[in-house]
DNA sequence: TTTATTTGACCTCG
DNA sequence: CGAGGTCAAATAAA
């Protein structure tokens, strides 16, 4: 696999940042009734800030750019909590279809099918709360595949035409593992404060910074289903068409990876492999 | 009553 | 023609 200069070089900022990430946090923990542990991790804090600026400056230039200005456009707002969920239920029971059903056909079908469209792809190891309101609109069983895949769409699509879309399907029962595809991005104002760091597109030497972090989503709890610590893996699928890894994020995420594949997610578990020299 | 989910029909694309 | 994405009535939950 080969990774252009910029591509290895962003790698290699980040696994610096979550190597002092690691210091930070060892310093942290010791530095409960110590106050020599918080000097130190002062010092560590304008590191890691500047290794994940000096990573976005990287992908800034890049072909990542037109992704990291949609990160930059995604809404920094409130948090409330109304993630509805649901998961493969039991049974319900269906009237027949009758005359009226029979009714619908002229009704139906006014919608395009997706093709193309830049998505990314999370495995985790549990249902994740990404912080946005979605709407389960319907359930498919897939070929070859032991579980059904679960279509939701922004809870705000029709006050406010959010395009945004996701394909949750649980992958691997033992351990379990869930694959969610993101389509769209959104443009509501009312998502539930997502876990997002933002750039300052106008001064990208201060262009890093984290919302409230006890809402980081991957870290936080979705009504109504039991949502886990998940460690997880992220694949983008773009336009361009190189890899990248993102943010191994402290000890209980795995890590992320960037991938750009036109033609869905081929080769994302070799990109995965083809990291080792970065992982432990 | 309102809002969300379930589920079979329907549609598009490869 | 089949797989998979979407629609929308029926149903459940709040």
């Amino acid at each position: 696999m080969s990774w252009s200069w910029d591509t290895r070089k962003a790698i290699e900022e980040l696994v610096q940042g979550r190597d002092w990430t690691n210091q930070l946090r060892d310093l942290l923990t010791k530095s409960v009734g110590d106050e020599s542990g918080l000097v130190g991790s002062e010092d560590l804090v304008i590191k890691i800030c500047n290794t994940f600026s000096n990573t976005l400056s990287i992908l800034s230039n890049s072909n990542y750019n037109h992704y990291l200005n949609e990160l930059c456009q995604k809404p920094k707002n409130n948090l409330s909590c109304d993630g509805r969920k649901s998961e493969d239920s039991g049974e319900s029971i269906k009237s027949s279809p009758s005359a009226s059903a029979l009714a619908l056909k002229d009704r139906r079908g006014s919608y395009k099918r997706r093709k193309c469209v830049a998505s990314r792809t999370n495995i985790s190891s549990a249902l994740i709360d990404d912080g946005y309101a979605w709407r389960k609109y319907g359930q498919k069983k897939i070929l070859n595949a032991n579980h059904p895949r679960s279509y939701y769409r922004c809870t705000h699509r029709s006050e406010q035409g959010c395009e945004a879309t996701k394909q949750v399907q649980k992958i691997q029962d033992d351990p379990p593992k869930y694959e969610t595809i993101y389509s769209g991005h959104h443009t509501c104002k009312n998502a539930l404060n997502p876990c997002h760091f933002f750039m300052d597109q106008h001064d990208s030497s201060k262009l890093i910074s984290f919302s409230n972090q006890h809402d980081l989503p991957f870290f936080s709890s979705e009504s109504k289903e039991d949502y886990k610590l998940a460690s997880e893996i992220t694949y983008y699928n773009g336009s361009s068409s190189s890899d990248y890894i993102l943010s191994p994020f402290g000890p209980s995420a795995e890590m992320s990876v960037l991938s750009a594949d036109h033609e869905g997610f081929s080769g994302e578990v070799d990109s995965v492999g083809g990291l080792d020299d970065f992982l432990f």
